[in-house]
DNA sequence: TGATTTATCTTTACAGCGTCAAGATATCAT
DNA sequence: ATGATATCTTGACGCTGTAAAGATAAATCA
């Protein structure tokens, strides 16, 4: 009864989506939107038009403004549409970071593929993994949101695992024994974690702005690429041995 | 007009609280509340009261718990009390976060108190670093939210500093020269963050269950404790050269 | 002391959020 | 063609942060 509803949503939301009544005449083969068109009732390929949407989101307003809302927004569509692509938010973030890391593997396997002696691949690789973190802060945070994700789903465990052993095998960890799930002897184990930690710890502490004050005060000519050539100077590789 | 305004807040939230009516006879000396007495309308220390909820709320709930009217449940006052004292959520985040950087701070101090040689030393300062991160995984993981503080606030400011000099110190850096803001010379910038990029990224990852894999494949015995030791020990600790 | 100002806390209100349920519409299978 | 199913919209609910206004206690001042 006395309960006047409010209309909250949608306030210049989606343009050229109200005022078509019922019957409209749109037809719009799947997945062959023509631009221009006003959207029709069944977008076609919304569940890839809304990672889209979420990545500019994402970049654009940070972590803080990336909504199911404001997602479905910049797509354009209802504010539940999502809902039926991503079952709810960590849905979507967790497909959205499982993107990240397969740009990321790419990255990385094009960074690996360069004919050098071993030491410079591994800073090759090291100055690779940096360079994508910068190129996509936004992506790369999510990635490592670990409370924000869920690591089961299929996409991004696979994804996800693919970066780890990609990883592990820089340091010479052969893909067979990660496949096996066999044991790791404790060299091995520190070797990864090392490496994993040095350029990963880099990288957080650089994005989130914790290496500003030491960056500040490098000598003229230095920023934080020529740190990290610097840091991995004096961090020594050592080979797996015996 | 039509528009019935719906309680939603304070469903068994403070006990005692309803049903004193005006002209109650409390007194309660600022930061001496009896307890057991029900709570004056004048708590007395909301301040410090509301950051032990939140630290509370924090470690119980996780970040995504981590609201202003959570804390304020905790606390047993109303939901808006919090922004007298702290302005907005951020102003919350970011005392909580300082608490958080002081009792670091202080661990740190302790374990570089020891008498032992250089290595020895630093190697006790890594310890201590994951050791406090994983005593208040909630809260170290809110000293680097970056995106949800001010690190402009006075208090998370400067015990964030604190934190940054003391690395710095450990590394060899002079206290002299952090405060003079003088420059640094790219080995020495190197050096702390080489320091610090390792241990900080461990600890993420860690705390981030990224290294469950590697140490559920270690060899019987060990855990994360003798993989941080082990992965120390490879990292060879330079002397700051000139 | 008594009056007034100030600080502290509560109440009320509102917009944005995630999510569920129900309805509308288009595509697909038969 | 017709029924089933997938896709998208609409509406509603309780949660959130936060602003504004009211209530109460403490502090200040005459």
């Amino acid at each position: 009864m006395g309960r006047t509803a409010v209309r909250r949503d949608s306030k210049a939301a989606a343009p050229a989506r109200t005022g078509r009544k019922p019957g409209a005449p749109r037809k719009a083969k799947a997945g062959n939107i023509k631009a221009g068109e006003a959207s029709p009732y069944h977008h076609g390929d919304l569940h890839d038009a809304l990672l889209k949407a979420a990545e500019i989101v994402l970049e654009r307003d940070g972590l803080g403004g990336l909504t199911l809302r404001a997602v479905a927004r910049e797509a354009g569509v209802s504010h539940a549409a999502p809902t039926h692509h991503f079952g709810d938010l960590t849905g979507l973030v967790s497909e959205l970071a499982a993107i990240g890391f397969r740009q990321f593997n790419v990255a990385m396997a094009a960074a690996g593929a360069i004919d050098a002696p071993p030491l410079m691949k591994a800073m090759a690789r090291a100055k690779a993994y940096v360079a994508y973190a910068q190129a996509h802060p936004g992506i790369y945070g999510l990635m490592f949101r670990t409370e924000r994700l869920d690591m089961k789903r299929p996409s991004l465990h696979e994804a996800a695992g693919a970066s780890f052993a990609g990883l592990a095998s820089s340091v010479g960890v052969s893909l067979q024994q990660q496949m096996s799930d066999e044991a790791l002897s404790l060299e091995q184990a520190a070797g990864i974690a090392r490496a994993w930690s040095l350029v990963h710890g880099f990288t957080t502490l650089l994005l989130d702005g914790r290496l500003n004050d030491i960056l500040r005060r490098l000598p003229k000519g230095n920023n934080a690429e020529t740190l990290l050539d610097a840091m991995l100077r004096s961090a020594v590789v050592r080979p797996p041995g015996p």
